[in-house]
This record gives structure tokens, sequence and C-alpha cells, in this order.
DNA sequence: CGGCGATATTAGGGCGTGCTAATATCTGAG
DNA sequence: CTCAGATATTAGCACGCCCTAATATCGCCG
């Protein structure tokens, strides 16, 4: 009945994000997230068995249970709530937000999500376009919803940016790579194909080489398509 | 070299604040504020003396070093600029922030700082009327400096509320019955001296009884005494 | 001085979150 | 099918922070 620690949040707020973005939820996957050895992820995954915020499929796959789904979601808005609050209200940049969320998610009461909901005008993103859980319906749908692809699998049609991923290594450093490329959310660019350093990105009049990380980390959908009504709003100034 | 817990800043800010306030710092005491048993607290002030943030004199007595108040004041500075965040940019009340700061102070990084207080304008005290260390010199000597004493030590003359004490058990219920009864920072009032119930105090025309725990709450200084600029500012609509 | 209450410490234990070393299991390629 | 490499688990340990029970020590009062 206790409450969950901070660890507990994290794994199930990296549990929740790979299986939104397609990925397989492995132990050996969470303990290269999380910088630990194979058996302090057994451990945990059995505590979190026991204390029903996941199910193990028998295939070594990792499942979210409803009360899973729900803590998840819970400490995914308020990581996203103080990420918009740190860009919109401090002024701080686009890609200094994100650990300083990470650690702040776990101590934000419900009086204060409130407070920074109401004051800023229920936003339906973060600053890197993910959907805010509670002010957006079905999030984790929110990728198929809107036909979203990763840059690199996409054809050389224009695109737009619509977020960055929360699964990879290192976030604070690719959003800053991006935020110095100018490639945030909204953004429209085409896919050029890989090369040997990476992948060919045109934006506007040039064309820019990416490192295959940065690429992987986008998820675009077809310029055509309407943006998603409030999403991201990262200006280039933040 | 490790980064200091949570709990030893919480330790080391206590500490502090039982100094600056005049109260005998021994295990006894640390023990109750953070109701916790005996060998609990030994335990921790053995593991801080070797860390370097306390020495124990063999009167029982726990003393910060230089490293221990440089670290207590970074740890007061956050939670005290974080509660003027809570008041003046969220909007909440008075009495609803000292327990949100007493969590958050612990995982605001020096961007965040740096950004808050370039927002607010450099404050110099908390919603409660205490000093913020880095925007007041000499943050220890705040209460001496102001000719400060406690309401019922207090003979009757008019005073004017300084600060409340941050070494009280249910800080939070006793800012909340602050709250109610209109006792905030810069309010002038006059002690009338014990009673059964606790103590009475005059506010303007009105004489209310207050607990023993309000009033020996309250740090208060001469009616005709200058107000430290810049401080307090909590409005009765927060 | 003796003894009592307040205070502190030691010994031994628990839980959460990590580790290494060794072992088991699964899966895909040959 | 078999074996290598990826993956998972077990056993045993450490450290932080908490506990109880038992034992010291301090300081004051009669």
């Amino acid at each position: 009945m206790s409450a969950a620690s901070a660890k507990i949040e994290e794994y199930l707020e990296t549990i929740y994000n790979m299986d939104m973005e397609g990925e397989v939820v492995i132990g050996a996957r969470l303990a290269e997230k999380f910088l630990v050895k194979p058996p302090t992820v057994t451990e945990m995954l059995q505590r979190l068995e026991k204390a029903g915020y996941i199910t193990m499929d028998g295939q070594r796959h990792v499942l979210l249970t409803t009360q899973g789904v729900e803590l998840a979601e819970s400490v995914l808005r308020r990581h996203r709530l103080t990420e918009r609050f740190l860009t919109d209200m401090l002024g701080m940049q686009w890609h200094e937000v994100h650990e300083e969320a990470c650690r702040l998610e776990h101590y934000i009461s419900g009086a204060v999500e409130a407070r920074v909901q109401a004051t800023l005008g229920q936003p339906t993103t973060c600053p890197h376009g993910n959907p805010i859980p509670g002010y957006v319906e079905d999030p984790r749908g929110y990728l198929a919803r809107h036909h979203a692809r990763r840059l690199p699998e996409t054809t050389g049609a224009a695109v737009r940016i619509l977020c960055v991923s929360e699964v990879v290594e290192d976030e604070e450093e690719i959003i800053r790579e991006l935020h110095q490329r100018g490639l945030l959310p909204g953004t429209t660019i085409a896919w050029h194909g890989a090369t040997e350093d990476g992948g060919a990105i045109a934006l506007g009049e040039q064309v820019m080489v990416v490192p295959p990380t940065l690429a992987q980390a986008l998820w675009v959908i077809p310029a055509e398509a309407p943006f998603p009504r409030g999403a991201a709003g990262a200006t280039p100034s933040n």
C-alpha cells in the first residue's frame, strides 16, 4: 500500500515510453537505460510484479498492468508539465529542461500540478512534442494516430517533426544537438537517406548531415497532415 | 566525494535552523524532529561527522563545520526560493508551500535557481519571513540583528511579526492556523500574556487567544523598528 | 553519595537498491 | 540438432536509513 519510490516511477515511465514507441521491453534493455547490471533489473521487476504494476508474459516481455499504466501516465504528466513550466514560465532553453524534469517529476504534488496546468492554459504536449497524459486522449496511441514514423524510415517526402523520442540514451545531449540544428517540433524537413556519417536532412534550402542517433530520435508525420492542435510550441528562441 | 543525499541535506538544514533560532542542537532533539529513534540519529551524526559536515563538541552538541554551513545555506536558499516561486508565480497559498518546498529543495538545480531568482526579482525572504541565504548577508545573524524575540518573551508593547519559526513540529499546520488568524509577517500585534489556553494577542481592535505553540512560533521585532527591506510580502490573499 | 531521568551507543536486524561471480535458459545460425 | 551469444537468475555482499533491545553515560536532585 506504500507509495511508489522514485525508482519505481522511473521504471514504469521508461517501460511506458518504450512500449509507446514500439520497442521490445525486456530486462536487458532496461539495464542499459538505467546503467545498472542485469541482476538489479531482475530484482526490480520482481518487486514491480509483486506490487501489481507489471506482468511478465513468459517471453521475457514486460507488460504494464492497468495500475502500472495509471502510475506511469501520472509521472509522465508531471514530467511534461514540469518541462512546459520550465520553458514557458522560467524561460529556460528547450534542451535544458529534460534532466531537470526527470528529477522533479517525482516530487510534484497534485496541488502544484493543478496550479501549473491552470497557469499555462492546458498545454497538450511537452516542449519536445510528446503528449501530456490527461490532457490528450489515449497518449499511447499518439504516434499511430498521427501516422508518425522515425525519420530514417521515411521515403524522402516532406515531413514535419512531431516529437523527439523519449527512449534514447543521453536524451539531453540529443536534444541539445537538435536545438543547435533548428530541428524542433513543427519544423518541416525531408530525409535524403543514409550517408556514411549518418544521414542527410533537407531543411529549407540547406542540407545537413546528422548522426544516426539524431535522425532515429525524430518522429515525423507527413508535411501535409494537420499538425496536432496545441502541440509543441517551443520556439527557436527557447 | 559523493553528493549529499536528501536526508543529509535535511539534517544540515534542521541543525542550521535550530542553531539560528537559539535552540540546543543535540541528538535527542533531532530524533524528535525527524520522527526517528535515537540510534538512527547516532548513525546519521557519525556519517555527517565523517563526511566533514559537523563536529561534536563533547557536550553532545552538534556544530556545523564551514562545509556544513555552506551546504545548509544552499539547501535553505533553494527551499525559500521555491516557496516564493510557489506563492508569487503559481499563486499558491502561504500555508500550502512549506511541505512542497521541503521535498523540492533537494532537486532544484543551479540553473533553475538562477532563473527563479531572476524572474522574481531578488526576493530577500521566503513568504514566512525567513531570510534567503545568498541574498541576505549573514542569515544566521538575522534574528539578532533585528532584535527579534519570540512573542511570549515580549512585554506587551506593540511588535511586528518578522517571521515564523522553522523549528516547529507540524510547521504546515502552524502556518495554516496563523494564516486563518491573519498573523502574517509585517503584521503589528501586541502580546497580552499567557492564559490557560495559551496566550492573548491584540490585533488592531480585537484580541484573540492562541495556543502556546502558535505564539512561540512567532519571531517579532519592536513595532517602531524599520521592517527589513524587501522582507515578507505575502499578502493575506495568499 | 546514590539514584533517576534524559541521553547516547552498541548489537543485531530489515528493506531498497546496487554490485560481482557463477549458473541457467533461450534463441538463432550453422 | 547443436552450440554460441544474448538474456536471466541465484547466491552472496555492500551501503543508506530505519528498527528493537540492551547497555552505557551524563547531570541533577535529594
